[in-house]
DNA sequence: CAATAATCGAGACGGTACGTCTTGTCTTGGC
DNA sequence: GCCAAGACAAGACGTACCGTCTCGATTATTG
């Protein structure tokens, strides 16, 4: 956080265009529904956003951290908790939508997200600092819920259950070979949960 | 396959020198496991290998696909089925040992495979027909028998346990987060198959 | 030249900062004999003389500008007329002084000027009125007089006579061989009057 | 030299295209005379030529190396000696010939060399041995013969000689204030060999 | 004594050239 | 026909500098 955003008080100079900072996602977040990651270059966001290229390594390291800025700008409303009164049913509906997110537009762009950070450990860590987390709190909340209602075995490990849910569909995505429909989503939840259920 | 392959009969010319090959195949071994996939150039396999990038490209596309050879070269012996006579202990074996594999110097080079398979279809395939395939295979084996054993449910699609054995595993390597030893292995595979069980 | 310099009068708003202007000019004559005027940039000019760019660019077109200034704020009192009586001794005494300033650390700078010159029309017309018509008008005087006094050529283009007593030395300058000391200047100064007198 | 040139006996390995080395030179040429030693840049050459980048880098350090090679190159048969007989003769052919090729278009470009000798060591040096020093050879030859006929002045030293000779046109190149043509050579001729004769 | 107007330092910006790097192809002579 | 050596075209990379701009702060004259 920097000292401007701490106390409000405005720094010496030109004050960072939001103006360019927007262009320079949005032409990221086209190009990478369009030719995707790799084959999206430093020079087209700038072209294609207006901003120079000076301008984008000012503020970035390199293309990837703009495309990971770039992939969060258009995750609004994240997965919320669906909290119907049942673990079974809020797990199986938050599965529905991770496979739903899996399958659209977006899924594929996530896994090359993912793919990427396989070799850079910056993306890796704002990847899990920005997605993983937050989804992992959403699933938290509703083992704890689980757990506390009785629904859940409280003897097992709560990342483990977790991991069992994500998981499959992660594995499914990355390894393309479809499967994410709503069906499977169903299929899948339903026989973790029966070995998640107390 | 080329023809020579076909027919036995030699072709004109000078053959394949099986030396080149293996020195390059070896090559490429240690580079993925010194600097990664992504680091390693196809000029440095040719210097570390004797070999000319002529030679390389002759008879490879491209480095991802001599590194997918020199992935598999060093896959001896690949995760053969146990059969304990258990399902159960069978599934735990297995999954001990990918978790091993998954946490030992190959697991990143795997996953800087998986990795680069999100951008390169190819790799993506060859990926796909060599490895996880066979792997696959000897948990169809292992399901297939537990379900005529009466030991696991008849009503889950097969596809979809392999899956939830394998998922949360690759979940693990793929977002770096560790927690692939004995104990992590058992836990998962214990939850997972109190799902599968009948 | 502006309306307040021709009128005397003093224009609204805040004055040009005198304070600012000497500390531009200070700074890029530092930089000029430490590091070059081809490797100083506006960017060291601002930052050493506590200026901003944007003054800079206000008051100058470029930094060469900027530089021709600073060249000429440190050439004071340039070479005044010796006017010993004898043209043969004021030439002498004339380029010796004029090589002497070559061979010194001001003698690089000019040359990095004559060198830009090349490439920029304004710096050439700048160069050639602050400086060059200056010098020609003492030798012009000098020549002038030795003509009346029947000491030198009438039938010599003025022009072509001062053109043979300065190209030498520059000369020597530009191709940075050397040969600038006092005996290199008389032995010129001897050899070229000799056919410049009556 | 390299050891090919030396020995006769090829270098392993693809040999250098000649036919991509004379298209770089020839397009450097052009661009020299179109737009400039300055505003001409790495990539126009890479384009006109149909070379790529790296292999003008891999020759040649910098697009100055270039220049001065391909200026160079359209110097044919470089102001011979006249060898009339007459030491005043030959030196104001000479000078004729040199003052025409200061006027003519390699004569900016050469001006924009000198310039940007200033800024870079090794374009002065290459500038210096292959231009400059085989200039002078003819001089000296000159001025040897003359000497020896009696026709000159034994006592002047000869750098000193040649410098006055080749200076003032220099000088008028330099400053841009024109007065190259044959009369003005002439003019510049009489005078300095008054000086310098016997 | 406020209002006006031009200055100033700081620093972000678009543009553009630079020189490096990697990829995959081609061209030698030797085996 | 295969091979090592290495030159080549293509083109992305990240850096550097240029000259312009937008801030808030400052400092004069003018009403």
């Amino acid at each position: 956080m920097s000292v401007e955003e701490a106390t409000g008080q405005p720094r010496p100079g030109r004050p960072r265009s939001e103006q360019s900072r927007s262009a320079v996602v949005r032409a990221t977040s086209e190009l990478l529904h369009e030719i995707g990651l790799r084959a999206m270059t430093t020079e087209q966001i700038a072209t294609r956003s207006g901003a120079s290229k000076a301008t984008i390594y000012k503020w970035w390291p390199n293309k990837y951290a703009v495309a990971v800025d770039a992939f969060f700008s258009e995750l609004q409303a994240d997965s919320p908790d669906p909290d119907t009164g049942s673990a079974r049913q809020d797990f199986t509906i938050w599965l529905r939508r991770l496979c739903h997110f899996y399958a659209g537009p977006s899924g594929a762009v996530f896994a090359q997200l993912v793919g990427e950070a396989q070799f850079d450990p910056e993306v890796a860590t704002e990847l899990r600092d920005g997605l993983v987390r937050s989804r992992r709190a959403v699933l938290e909340t509703i083992w704890d819920r689980g757990v506390a209602r009785g629904e859940l075995r409280a003897d097992v490990d709560r990342d483990v259950a977790i991991d069992l849910i994500i998981g499959p569909a992660l594995y499914r995505l990355m390894t393309g070979r479809g499967g994410l429909d709503d069906a499977a989503a169903d299929a899948m939840a339903d026989t973790v949960i029966r070995g998640l259920s107390a």
